[in-house]
DNA sequence: GTTGAAATTCCATCAAG
DNA sequence: CTTGATGGAATTTCAAC
C-alpha cells in the first residue's frame, strides 16, 4: 500500500479527478506522455489503493436533499462497546455523508444530508434512541459554498 | 434544470454513484432495463445538471494528506463586499474541500485537508491576513470514519 | 418503451525501437 | 520511456418494431 508517487503521477491523478470520464489518450495527452505508461501508472495506483472508487457528483437539491446539516457530538461514554455500537449506526445511515471522531472536547462530527428539517429530526431521533450521546449541536447549512472531493495535489 | 426523476432514474444513479465506471451494458442489466433509454435518461440528467462531474475518490493518507480540520467562523462582518471577498478566498484556496453558510451563531463552517499541522496554520494564517473574521475554532480529525459523496436515493 | 445493427472510438495488450 | 498495431469492447447513433 506504500507506492512512490512522481510527478507524472501526480498530474495523471490531477486530471482524473478534474474528469474520470476521459480516455486514456486525453489524459495522456494532458499530462505530456503517452498511452502506455499512464494507463500503467493508473493500473498500479489503483491496484495500490491509491485511486479508489469512481463515482459521478449528484446535483443534491435537484434531487430533493435540501438540507444539510454538520452534527457536534459530545458523549461521556468511551468504552469499546459503546464506540462499536455507534460506529455501526453511522455506517448503517446512508444519510450520514461523513463522520469523524475528533480530538478536543467534541468528539464527533457528522455531515447528514436529508429531504427536510422533518428527515433529519427523524434521523436524530433514531441516532440518540439507539445510543447514548451527551450532547449534540446540529448546525443547519443555508448554503453550499464549495464542495469538492479533489485533493490539493 | 427541473426535470421529472422516476424511479428508473434513481435505479441508474444509485448505480452510477456506487461505480461510475461501468458500461451501460452493465447498468442496464442492474437497473432491469436496456442500452438505449438508459443512454436516453443519462444523457437527460447530464444535459438538466443532475449528474455532474465524474471523478476518483483518492486515498488522501497514501498521497500524503494527513491532516483534515473542520474550521468553525464567526465573523462580525456581513457587508457584501466582505462576503464577497471571503468567498473569494475560498474558492481560491484548494485544501478547502467544503465550505458552508450557516444559520446560528456559526456564520461558517470548513473543511480543510492538509498535509499536516503545519500546513494547517500555514492556511489560517494566509486566511485570517485576507479577510477579518471574529473568532475561529478549528477541529481535528483524528479518524475519518466515513467518507462518501453518495446520496441516500 | 424494445431489439438489433452500424460506425466510431476506446481499452488493454503486446511488439519493437 | 516511445510509437504503432492489434482484437475485442464500449460508446453513440439510428432504424424498425
Amino acid at each position: 500500500m506504500d507506492v512512490r508517487i512522481d510527478e507524472l503521477d501526480r498530474k495523471i491523478l490531477r486530471t482524473m479527478q478534474r474528469d474520470a470520464g476521459q480516455s486514456l489518450d486525453e489524459i495522456a495527452k494532458v499530462v505530456g506522455s503517452s498511452k502506455t505508461p499512464v494507463w500503467n501508472r493508473i493500473r498500479k495506483m489503483r491496484d495500490a489503493g491509491v485511486i479508489g472508487q469512481q463515482t459521478v457528483m449528484l446535483n443534491a437539491e435537484a434531487l430533493g436533499f435540501e438540507a444539510c446539516f454538520f452534527v457536534l457530538i459530545r458523549t461521556s461514554e468511551h468504552e469499546a462497546d459503546w464506540q462499536a455500537k455507534f460506529l455501526k449506526a453511522l455506517m448503517d445511515r446512508p444519510e450520514v455523508q461523513e463522520a469523524h471522531r475528533l480530538a478536543g472536547d467534541i468528539d464527533y462530527i457528522l455531515k447528514v444530508r436529508v429531504q427536510n428539517a422533518r428527515a433529519y429530526d427523524v434521523f436524530y431521533q433514531a441516532l440518540i434512541s439507539e445510543v447514548r450521546v451527551f450532547n449534540v449541536t446540529a448546525l443547519l447549512s443555508m448554503e453550499e459554498i464549495k464542495s469538492t472531493v479533489a485533493l490539493p495535489l
